[in-house]
DNA sequence: GATTCAAGTGAGTAACCAGTCACACACAAA
DNA sequence: TTTGTGTGTGACTGGTTACTCACTTGAATC
């Protein structure tokens, strides 16, 4: 109930229906009730995982009855998976306007969108969380391992289209990423120990171009 | 359903739970169980999760009732600590191994310890799964937290100390074994497309050290 | 007003699960 | 044989959870 407050009046589009006329609509579309409920879902699935994160609580932080929820999403397994779509979804976002920034400051986009990508970490470990999760569980949920596997898909192929790296560039820059993502997990940036500040530190993570490359850059 | 049907005799109302035979103690230490229901864990904590995995479970696979289980381990985050030790050190068993025969026959350690790791993930993906679980709820079980803090330092140490690599070639080797767990995870090698063959190569993932090194080898 | 349909909910239920408890048995030493 | 201690269990329980169902409310159309 914290959260919801602030998102109960969309209404960006409202075609159909509408007729607030000066009072605010009681009724959302269902597709509007879905986009918050998978908003809502995110930092539950992130901090409990997919099992352990009840649909009572996702519904409470929505704002709508639990029963509702299951007529949006009819299984808790179909909205995790759009939990994980959307944070896939984000990943790609953030990717698309790092490139964009590249190229426009001519860098190396690979370098930017790694940067960026430490950043989003950084600040919304909630998506790192999620996917996280859905790696682990992906074994055992077929669906969540589809949308894994379309996420990894997706990404490599935004990251080879934006960028000029060779395939063998682009694994060391994906491996670079799943390091962040495990150190982030564990809170590695909290240790003071040598090999966690080896570990944690992402300045230079994803920086696996070749010197010569690095010329008018950083 | 079947209760312990399959374990040597019955377990309902038969006196002897195990024909003595010919003087062999029927009673196991509580260590020796311990070590069987930890072994016994590791296989349904991979498929299923922290939360997801049944204490029941576990109990019915080594063998000995619930209730004997929580006298064992007083909490199932206990035994789920356990477990993940557990995993931690066939790693490090495997990497020592691996470094003994890189120091032998003259090769990489960090190399050899790179294909050792991969060699364990296939033949055992087990092991693997439980670190990902384990990473996963990390940042909201605190004793798991702390364990992987202790595997990932220990790993640090051993890789360090059985190879001259330095922090940097630390990092990224350490990165290509994340990588490799998330495309095991994924089932990225049954995929065949060019990026999951690409992230999927575990053949070179760890082999990130300069090439004037690798004259003799492969 | 009457009708229709979508949005939305309170009150469940059946299943499951971590953990408990009283009790039984195995073995060895006195 | 007794007694002490550790091994081991069946039968719970209290709490939680995914999912359901009968029902109400809101708004557009006829």
């Amino acid at each position: 109930m914290a959260t919801g407050s602030d998102t109960d009046s969309a209404t960006k589009g409202t075609k159909g229906r509408k007729a607030p006329s000066a009072g605010e609509r009681s009724l959302s579309t269902a597709e509007e009730r879905r986009e918050e409920l998978i908003n809502a879902s995110i930092p539950v699935f992130a901090e409990k995982g997919y099992h352990a994160a009840p649909t009572a609580e996702i519904a409470k932080r929505a704002g709508i009855s639990q029963a509702y929820l299951f007529r949006l999403f009819p299984t808790k397994e179909d909205l995790f998976v759009a939990a994980c779509e959307r944070s896939c979804e984000v990943m790609y976002g953030s990717f698309s306007a790092a490139a964009d920034l590249a190229e426009k400051e001519g860098k190396d986009p690979l370098e930017v969108m790694g940067e960026a990508y430490a950043d989003l970490v950084a600040e919304n470990a909630e998506m790192l969380l999620v996917q996280l999760h859905a790696q682990a569980i992906s074994p055992s949920v077929p669906a969540v391992r589809e949308t894994m596997r379309r996420c990894f898909a997706t990404l490599f192929a935004v990251a080879s289209e934006r960028s000029k790296a060779t395939p063998e560039e682009l694994k060391l820059w994906m491996a670079g990423g799943m390091l962040i993502n495990v150190m982030t997990a564990i809170g590695a940036n909290e240790i003071k120990e040598p090999w966690a500040e080896t570990l944690a530190d992402f300045e230079g993570t994803c920086d696996f171009t070749p010197p010569d490359l690095l010329d008018n850059s950083r």
